[in-house]
DNA sequence: GAGTGTGAATAGTTTCACAGCG
DNA sequence: CGCTGTGAAACTATTCACACTC
């Protein structure tokens, strides 16, 4: 079934999204062997560190290149540095902070930030009575400056910590000043153009799908009663 | 075609866990669309709402069974009944948060979390200068008490936000007095026995996610031949 | 006519198993 | 030998398109 469509395997830019989201778990854990000077690690012994399996770890590896060593391992430093390279942690970003409630406020303190990378440029909050405090050795900026403060700093990432009725609007206004990039905590789907890369972090999915499987442990797994409704109703076609 | 093989012919409890990941967006939707009096919705509109295509919605709620009325849609209240259900929010679960810094602290203000089935049985830190504290009407207890407090109460979720080095301590010992679903907002991979959930919200893992998308987008995206970088978005649904 | 529900086609991810290098 | 790198197989998820119901 040809038709080949180009997949761009092996190409540049071309590591699969799933592999993506695991390379900062490999590289944080790389970090740490570094830090206890270990020379080389096994894809065994380091996917058992990063709660994968070490067949998936290779393949993961190997959509950055060859870099390991066979019948030794991995060597620590170099794989750290591959690895930032080809999440782009070599450049460095700079994020804007938006709502500093609780949760703005410990992102504000989250020492990781700064680490790898990621530099705060700004707090932002729409409270005048806040503007003017500082946290973590951050002003904050009253929210009419957002603009201004993209602008001047080169922000390319904006994280939302607003309320979620605040959330889209403060969105809007981000990727109208260039913002190409938003971590978002509101509980709400945001919308944006697709050049523009979303993610969400949303304490209560986390919270319902851990709900769902724990449902499914104090109930016997084997079938779904349900609660008051007979729901065996899964026609799967008519199987003829 | 190679043989099938004996697959899973026998769906258990069924609910792919793409769908599941989904449903409490959809059930989000569907509670504002209650509040607000609509009686039914089509896929294509709750689709829209929720940020996915109408096909994917109607194939995940399919596996819910056929709560949809052909050239109507769905009704509001009974999907939210029967999402709710599927997900296992009829029933309550009891939620311990050990580690009281500034990210407990904005979970425990969340207000999601009292919303729906979820309660917060308990507050947990090691710092027994902050035991006695009241933070959103709950009390602050001395981590030697997490035992008691997880059987007496029932508690079936952990929410772990310590720093990294106690996280995997605090862990164990949840999962020895019975807890079997962890959310865990530390940046460590935790080691649980297979018969507990473990899911993780790390801000960092999210950030560098972010950025290896931006580094794609500033480097001349070379590898995709076809699709330019029509910027005409730039433009579009913003203003404000 | 409108819109759901679903087989079938496609795309993406994980797992297996082993060839081959150090 | 041990361990990486990788095709191929198995599985999971998304998308398409249309029969069928209201």
């Amino acid at each position: 079934m040809p038709v080949p469509r180009a997949a761009a395997a092996g190409r540049r830019g071309g590591i699969p999204e799933a592999t993506v989201a695991r390379l900062p778990v490999y590289l944080r854990v790389l970090t740490a062997l570094a830090e206890s000077e270990t020379p080389t690690v096994s894809s065994e012994a380091l996917a058992a560190a990063a709660g994968v399996g070490s067949a998936k770890l290779r393949k993961d590896l190997s959509h950055l290149g060859s870099y390991g060593t066979r019948g030794v391992g991995y060597d620590v430093e170099y794989l750290v540095y591959q690895i930032s390279r080809a999440l782009g942690l070599t450049q460095h970003y700079r994020v804007v902070i938006v709502g500093v409630g609780n949760l703005g406020h410990a992102l504000a303190n989250y020492a990781g930030f700064g680490t790898r990378g990621f530099e705060i440029a700004a707090l932002v909050d729409a409270d005048p009575r806040r503007a003017g405090d500082r946290i973590g050795g951050l002003d904050i900026n009253p929210l009419d400056d957002l603009e201004r403060i993209v602008k001047e700093n080169e922000v390319s990432i904006g994280v939302i910590a607003t309320p979620a009725a605040a959330a889209q609007d403060v969105c809007d206004r981000l990727v109208a000043c260039g913002v190409t990039s938003v971590l978002n905590f509101a509980p709400t789907v945001l919308s944006v153009p697709d050049t523009v890369d979303v993610r969400k972090v949303d304490l209560s999915i986390e919270l319902q799908i851990l709900a769902f499987h724990e449902q499914r442990k104090s109930s016997g797994v084997s079938a779904e009663p349900g609660a008051a409704v007979p729901d065996a109703v899964r026609a799967t076609g008519v199987s003829a």
